[in-house]
RNA sequence: GCCCCCAUCGUCUAGAGGCCUAGGACGCCGCCCUUUCAAGGCGGUAGCACGGGUUCGAAUCCCGUUGGGGGCACCA
């Protein structure tokens, strides 16, 4: 097993089925740690051997989704590299010799059984609570013998037979993990390693492309665990010297179920960007899923991740992805981001609700610059803004029914008249004034708690009980529009 | 059903035999601050699954039980 003292490639191999998985980034931020701490190289490897699962547009998303975490590659189908091609679809004449050479050396049969045939076989042996696995009915015997069984209602014979291994009694199960130590896989069946489609399996492409692309450290998820000793099987058979494993945990529903897009919105990758999680929020997050640093720090970046990386440190024990955390930990790194940045940041959403015109005109967008350290500590999702923002644009504003029937009711009518008196007086418009001048007229001229002072004002503004702080929201809506709001709540 | 992996607060975790009366973080509860909501400060709630060993000593090592998870495809 290769030490990790050398140069190392790792590959992060996605297969092309949908939106990207959460588990994808997972496997990609461990990966490319490893990666940067030992200097070795960070491989995309496209895994899209099943023809009947491919979807068209998700391979752009894998890209796409990795470079917005920031977790990007060294080689891959899109940017070439020494050991091209990347996508599994374009390596078929790398595989078959490897099945036929298997075929030649006895260590792989061919199979014409039926997927029909496969399936009621398998029924039948968990009915008869016996372990699962091919019965080697096609082993040993030639096309035409296999047909013969077949002629008179035998079992169900396939004109294009698949290749499958020939596991022997005694197969390799010990091997040791990185993460792990000693592990004991269980004995595999005959796996199939070329469809009749002539295209491999996973097992099949995945050593011959670790093996011809010099990967030293295999980082995949715990599932695979039973499936190593048909790759060390592989290996063995070939000659070539194993990689070394890092089995991860897996991420877990709040039931403990591994993640998954049904159950877990957060399953879908693209889910965090669209509800207004920072990168660099759901990077620091994810490190922390079953893993930890040596001074036990939560909000670390990816940097200081690589510099104490250490295998060993990964639990064995499958974390739930908790949404409570992120958001808090999400919230943590916006109010750390500069102003212009987040609103930089924050402005596609409101672009993508409708509330800011697309494109956003220089004044909308100095609005927002300027509105942006009002909400910068009151936001945990760049989406929220929304909701905060909104009154700023347009002249007039829908006023939530709730907090008219709390806060404009009868009795609130002497208030809102009054701050509107106070204002319309008002010389300067800044935010010192405004406070000073509703302050002197609610407070000191009416009597009031500042809560039953401004609560009115604020709704009759804003439109909502919750807002950015009353005083500057008044200055960044305008002398104009202030008034004409005011004036509205009073009818 | 068969095989494999795993087991510290609700959740993420620290803990590699004595430093543990088990520490931190999120959440939750209370108080403070306060123009709403947040943010912030302070305090609190809550856990070593169970049973046997080993040892002077066990959250830490071993065995069993229970519980959870994964795999058992011409999917990856």
């Amino acid at each position: 097993m290769p030490d990790a003292s050398g140069p190392v490639r790792l590959r992060v191999a996605p297969s092309p089925t949908g939106d990207p998985h959460v588990g994808t980034a997972y496997m990609s931020l461990f990966n490319l740690a490893f990666v940067r701490q030992q200097g070795g190289a960070f491989v995309l490897r496209i895994e899209d051997t099943d023809r009947a699962r491919y979807v068209e547009d998700s391979e752009q998303q894998v890209y796409d989704m990795l470079r917005w975490l920031g977790l990007d590659w060294d080689e891959g189908p899109d940017r070439g590299g020494p050991y091209a091609p990347y996508r599994q679809s374009e390596r078929l004449d790398t595989y078959r010799p490897v099945a036929e050479r298997l075929l030649a050396e006895g260590r792989a049969y061919y199979c014409w059984c039926t997927p029909e045939r496969l399936a009621e076989m398998r029924t039948a042996q968990q009915k008869a609570k016996q372990p699962t696995g091919y019965d080697r009915l096609c082993y040993g015997k030639t096309r035409e013998e296999r047909a013969a069984l077949s002629n008179d209602g035998g079992p169900g014979f396939s004109e294009t037979p698949v290749v499958r291994m020939l596991i022997p009694a005694d197969p390799p199960l010990v091997f040791t993990d990185v993460i792990r130590g000693e592990l004991n896989a269980p004995v595999p069946d005959d796996q199939v390693i070329l469809k009749a489609d002539g295209f491999p399996t996973y097992h099949l492409a995945v050593v011959v492309d670790d093996h011809e692309m010099g990967i030293t450290h295999v980082v995949r998820g715990e599932e695979w665990i039973s499936s190593t000793p048909k790759h060390l099987l592989l290996y063995d058979w070939l000659g070539w010297e194993r990689p070394a494993f890092a089995h991860m945990p897996l991420l877990r529903n709040t039931d403990k179920s591994k993640i998954s897009k049904r159950k877990n919105p957060a399953a879908r990758l693209t889910w965090f960007r669209e509800q207004g999680f920072l990168p660099e929020a759901l990077v620091n997050f994810l490190a922390l899923m079953g893993y930890s640093l040596p001074d036990n720090r939560e909000v670390f970046t990816f940097g200081e991740m690589v510099e104490s990386f250490d295998w060993g440190r990964v639990n064995t024990v499958g974390p739930v992805f908790d949404l409570d955390k992120l958001h808090w930990l999400n919230g943590h790194y916006i109010r750390e981001l500069a102003v212009d940045d987040l609103a930089a940041r924050i402005l596609p959403y409101l672009v993508a609700a409708g509330v800011v015109s697309d494109p956003p005109s220089d004044a909308d967008v100095e609005v927002v610059r300027r509105a942006t350290p009002l909400i910068q500590e009151r936001i945990a999702l760049l989406s929220e803004a929304v909701g905060y923002l909104g009154f700023l644009f347009g002249d007039s504003v829908e006023i939530d029914p709730d907090a008219a029937a709390k806060q404009l009711g009868a009795d609130q009518q002497p208030t809102v008249a009054a701050a509107r008196d106070a204002l319309t007086k008002l010389d300067d418009w800044s935010a010192v004034s405004i406070e000073a001048a509703l302050r002197a007229a609610l407070v000191d001229g009416l009597g009031l708690k500042p809560k039953n002072a401004f609560g009115p004002v604020r709704v009759a503004v804003t439109g909502s009980a919750i807002s950015p702080p009353l005083f500057e929201s008044l200055e960044l809506l305008g002398r104009e529009r202030s008034l004409a709001r005011l004036e509205a709540a009073l009818r």
